[in-house]
RNA sequence: CGGGGCGUAGCGCAGCCUGGUUAGCGCACCUGCCUUGGGAGCAGGGGGUCGGAGGUUCAAAUCCUCUCGCCCCGACCA
């Protein structure tokens, strides 16, 4: 392409509202534009960095057996009912009626209408596995759309679901799939790291997040420094104590306190002179409409995706005041577990504590040397708290390293969720009707190729890798008016293009610290400069935008090392 | 949904507190000259419902009320 015909925008300024690197750049660099909140438009250089990675997705989808499908955008309520997600999904779902008033929602996912497809055309486990995908627009209405296109409302996704007929198969397409996305994120430059998830919205038994490797990451991540384990921390396993004898003799008696306005762990602490590890946190929940004490040691602090899993709920949140008044009689700050009107369910972290604080369940007091078994009881104990720094890993004990990173795809084992809900069966070889097993693999492309920018920028702006990169070469004739100058990167442009390579001519009348900046903003991995100095000798320089080498060749050589350099990387990163 | 901030030219901002010529600055844009290896210089020029509505006033970008939008923090969330 040449540069004058271009739509491709560039700003020097950088934009007030943007607040991460990638987003700033993408601005600055004419890929995108915002429409409104959350909701952005892709410029000629965004889109075609988009089409680059949809088409390695694509390629190693179908390297991995799946199959290319396009949905609709549309869906009809009923699905969603029948999955039981029309209620379970909350505000997210974005929601209409048609002119018929019939309702309809926007898919942000697609595993109703994927099922119902599945359900309708296979019947015998002659047809089965099968994994379809596609690569779509998805519209999720988030509460707080942020970071640019890393996530926002309408955005593009490749969606993957596979059936099989039975676990073990079901193991076999989520490892093809788990294979592939790896093949995916290796092939677009990106380090990153397969780490165990929790499942949210979509449900099913077990996940993995792959997870690209950036302080400005949204998740926070951890990993065992000798062995393999790596999870979301929502997801990260703590290890359950093991319970000590208990002596009961050692109890001291119960002792009620006065202890007026009183009601954070410091200021218990504080009051009584004692330390969180002394002190019981009693959070109450508001569970699927009933509320659920939950108890905890004072230092740590409940993980409530941990939670919503062990419960099985639908909707989790913090109890209003009005229901702890119910349940405590008292104002919130004094709850405890002896008398609550309550379930109550309390963390590992509990298990061995003795003589200790509890709220009074009374307003202005708290109680000392309060028991279990003695002074209330306890059946529930789960793993429901948040991980830290001085844990050590639920699998060997190692210590934890924590980072940071941006979720660019998610692979699930959805078992039987959506197949039992919407009667996905088939016959197996003894005519008998069974479910299909299913799994379900999602790529955010947007975000993807916005993750790729965290990982690689500079001052000057984006590096692209080249198997992404919107063009692999920019030719910069220092000035155009240089008759010589533009006939050898006419000449260059000509050849390149020739032999395949993505090339633009900067033909613009421009002085040549323009045309410069302006490659380095956009990222482009190879430039030429074509000046009078170098080409008095019949020379060119290729300059590697990532390396900052240059070579200086003549033209037939810089083509012939352009070819080559990009054939090596395309190369080194599949 | 709670807390905070911001809406003035394509972008980045000043002016507002303390109302008063024709609403300014930098970048970008147009014309001409000049210049051409890391965002040049000079001269001239175009572009504004000051987010919107209502109100106070002789007079509103400025004060008041309502409203819409955007950003950040929190809550929430693949």
């Amino acid at each position: 392409m040449r540069y004058s015909e271009m739509f491709l925008p560039t700003g020097r300024e950088i934009p007030s509202d943007a607040e991460i690197v990638s987003h700033r750049l993408m601005i600055r660099a004419g890929m995108i534009r915002k429409l409104t909140s959350g909701i952005y438009s892709y410029l000629p250089l965004g889109f075609r960095v988009i089409k680059k990675v949809e088409q390695i997705v694509r390629e190693e989808m179908n390297r991995a057996g799946a199959q290319e499908v396009f949905l609709p955008a549309v869906q009809p309520a009923e699905l969603w009912q029948e999955s039981g997600r029309w209620q379970q999904y909350g505000k997210e779902l974005l929601r209409f009626r048609d002119r018929q008033d019939r309702e309809c929602c926007l898919g942000p996912t697609h595993e109703e209408v994927i099922t119902d497809l599945v359900r309708n055309d296979v019947k015998t486990y002659r047809q089965l596995p099968r994994n379809l995908y596609q690569i779509q627009t998805k519209f999720r209405d988030e509460v707080r759309p942020r970071f640019g296109i890393m996530r926002c409302k309408e955005f593009s996704m490749k969606d993957a679901y596979s059936f099989d007929v039975d676990e073990k198969g079901a193991e076999i397409s989520y490892e093809k799939m788990f294979e592939a996305y790896s093949r995916i994120f290796s092939r677009c430059g990106l380090k990153f790291r397969a780490v165990e998830a929790d499942t949210g919205n979509i449900g099913g038994s077990f996940s993995h997040e792959f997870m690209v490797m950036a302080d400005t990451g949204e998740d926070a991540l951890v990993f065992c420094s000798s062995c393999d384990y790596a999870a979301n921390v929502e997801k990260a396993e703590v290890a359950r104590p093991e319970k000590k004898a208990v002596d009961e003799s050692a109890f001291s008696p119960l002792e009620e306190i006065h202890t007026p306005d009183v009601r954070t762990i410091e200021e218990v602490c504080a009051f009584l002179d004692v330390t969180p590890q002394d002190v019981v946190k009693t959070l109450i929940f508001l569970v699927d409409d009933s509320p659920v004490a939950v108890l905890v040691r004072g230092d740590e602090e409940i993980n409530e995706a941990k939670l919503r899993s062990y419960l099985g709920c639908d909707s989790l949140e913090l109890a209003t005041d009005d229901i702890i008044y119910e349940v405590t009689d008292s104002p919130r700050g004094f709850a405890g577990p002896i008398n609550i009107k309550s379930r109550i369910v309390a963390d590992y972290s509990f298990v061995n504590m003795t003589n200790c604080v509890v709220g009074a369940n009374k307003e202005d007091y708290h109680i000392k040397n309060a028991n279990i078994g003695r002074d209330f009881k306890v059946t529930e104990f789960a793993d429901l708290r948040l991980i830290k720094e001085t844990d050590s890993c639920p699998r060997c004990e190692s210590p934890l390293r924590f980072a940071r990173g941006i979720e660019v795809g998610h692979v699930f084992k959805l078992g039987t969720k959506y197949s039992k809900a919407m009667k996905a069966t088939y016959l197996d070889k003894d005519g008998k009707e069974k479910y299909m097993v299913m799994g379900c693999y999602g790529i955010g492309i947007g975000r993807t190729a916005a993750a790729s920018i965290e990982q690689n920028y500079d001052d000057n702006g984006i590096i692209w890798p080249v198997s992404i990169a919107p063009f692999q070469v920019m030719i910069t004739p220092v000035n155009i008016k240089d008759e010589a100058l533009l006939t050898t990167a006419e000449k260059l442009y000509q050849g390149l293009m020739d032999k395949g390579i993505e090339v633009i001519l900067d033909d613009r009348d421009e002085r040549a610290g323009v045309k410069f900046n302006d490659a380095d903003l956009i990222g482009i991995p190879l430039r030429i400069t074509v000046g009078p100095k170098r080409l008095a000798e019949g020379k060119v320089e290729v300059k590697i935008r990532k390396s900052g080498e240059v070579e200086v060749l003549s033209v037939d050589e810089a083509e012939k090392f352009i070819v080559d350099w990009v054939q090596a990387e395309l190369k080194a990163d599949g």
